[in-house]
DNA sequence: TCTGGGGTCCTAGGACCC
DNA sequence: TCTGGGGTCCTAGGACCC
């Protein structure tokens, strides 16, 4: 919504909402869009009623300004020189120096800085630990008071921010382990730090011990940057309609193909393994449900559009039923080694692999500056996936003369 | 009627080895 | 009738994250 709010100043202080693909639910909303009830990750048809009768702004998701939005808030927090890890698209860790003087006001001057540079409000939490430093950032965020940055550095503080934080607000505890605490009486990160080692091991594995011993100041979270190369990379859709036909699923495939072989190539990195899956709409539980999935390694390691659209298919093949309504399908790959890690087999000509390169070159080059045009692609990809998903917010609908005086509506710019 | 897309990590259990 | 003990590797599924 902040990002949105740069390019639609209208915007600001009005309750805004911006939804997923396919316009299905809400993935980010305004400060004002949460006092009137509305949550995170509800269904899109279920406030639909609200939404028009406050005047609640909606947008499609536009996931490519986010991120373009994302890297100018991450270079200036580059320019820190303080050791920036990016975790998401909007949250990073910095490691601060141990003598520093005045973290809270440094704090400050960070919040400070990315506003300056990228128009982005953000909040800074301070302390030993990232679980810590994320307690202290949810203060910030909440309570003005604060400007912008929050810090964890004695004990008093420490009881007060944790006694203060509800459990499943903690960092790497989700509903189901919060209501399994809260069931054994822990109901604040305070009632949880405070548990004994062998408690703790008795209601939570690894990852939650790594929780505990966090909140209790051992930082035990490995460097987001120590890690080797990217594990997997995924493409998937939600259907517009049930898909029942093998040729249109097949389509949707090669369509994944065709963005998971660019992003590997934008990252040198080949797969070795793959896999699809497919899967009816699970919401609804009158009609026959069937999901499935089937994965290979790969002869070699692969980054060339038509080879993965060829396996994609082959899988698909395997676990195709006829009959069912196919409401999801999507393309992982996984184990991706760096160019460095591919050797040519025994029998390979080299001079077809240097080729396929080369023909992948050409198309990448054409697609980035033929992409309102809709660029080049494999023919078995058919028109990919503009038939088969939800192109923008109301798309279908007249996009502006329907909509009632108060509310605010906005196409995606595709 | 209408319910996203992208990830990581851990665990249990089975297949297989000697 | 009576059938060990120690490993590794792989996979599926669940829980969590944004």
């Amino acid at each position: 919504v902040s990002c949105e709010r740069i390019r639609y100043p209208e915007l600001e202080r009005r309750p805004a909402i911006v939804l997923s693909n396919n316009d299905g639910c809400v993935v980010a909303l305004s400060n004002e869009a949460k006092a009137l009830g509305i949550r995170r990750g509800v269904p899109f048809f279920k406030i639909r009623g609200l939404v028009e009768s406050r005047g609640v702004a909606v947008l499609s998701g536009s996931h490519g300004y986010y991120s373009e939005c994302s890297r100018r808030v991450m270079r200036s927090l580059a320019e820190l020189d303080a050791g920036l890890e990016v975790y998401s698209v909007d949250e990073a860790f910095l490691h601060l120096p141990d003598d520093l003087g005045d973290p809270d006001g440094f704090g400050r001057y960070i919040a400070g800085k990315v506003w300056t540079d990228a128009r982005i409000p953000v909040s800074v939490g301070i302390a030993c630990t990232k679980t810590l430093a994320k307690v202290a950032a949810r203060f910030a965020k909440k309570y003005p008071g604060y400007h912008g940055a929050c810090l964890i550095d004695n004990e008093s503080k420490w009881l007060k921010a944790l006694s203060l934080t509800p459990v499943g607000d903690v960092w790497g505890i989700g509903r189901r382990l919060s209501r399994m605490l809260r069931l054994e009486g822990i109901n604040t990160a305070l009632d949880f730090a405070m548990l004994g080692h062998d408690d703790v091991r008795r209601l939570v594995n690894l990852t939650g011990e790594r929780t505990w011993r966090e909140l209790r100041g051992e930082a035990c979270m490995s460097n987001l940057a120590d890690d080797e190369e990217g594990k997997s990379v995924m493409s998937s859709r939600s259907f517009e309609r049930d898909i029942y036909s093998l040729n249109e699923l097949r389509q949707a495939m090669c369509a994944f193909a065709d963005i998971i072989g660019r992003k590997l190539r934008g990252n040198n990195g080949y797969a070795v393994e793959i896999e699809v899956f497919i899967a009816t709409n699970p919401f609804r539980s009158e009609s026959s449900q069937y999901r499935n999935s089937a994965s290979m390694h790969l002869p070699e390691p692969i980054n060339f559009t038509p080879s993965l659209a060829k396996a994609a298919c082959q899988l698909l093949d395997k676990i195709y039923r006829s009959g069912y309504g196919y409401k999801r399908a999507g393309l992982v790959v996984k184990r991706i080694v760096p160019a460095s890690g591919v050797q040519p087999g025994l029998f390979d000509d080299v001079s077809l692999i240097e080729k396929r390169r080369r023909l992948m070159n050409v198309t990448d080059a054409l697609n980035t500056s033929l992409s309102d045009s809709g660029g080049i692609h494999i023919a078995a990809m058919g028109d990919g996936l503009a038939g088969l998903v939800r192109s923008g917010f109301h798309a279908k609908e007249a996009p502006t003369s329907s909509v009632e005086s108060d509310v605010v509506s906005f196409r995606s710019p595709h």
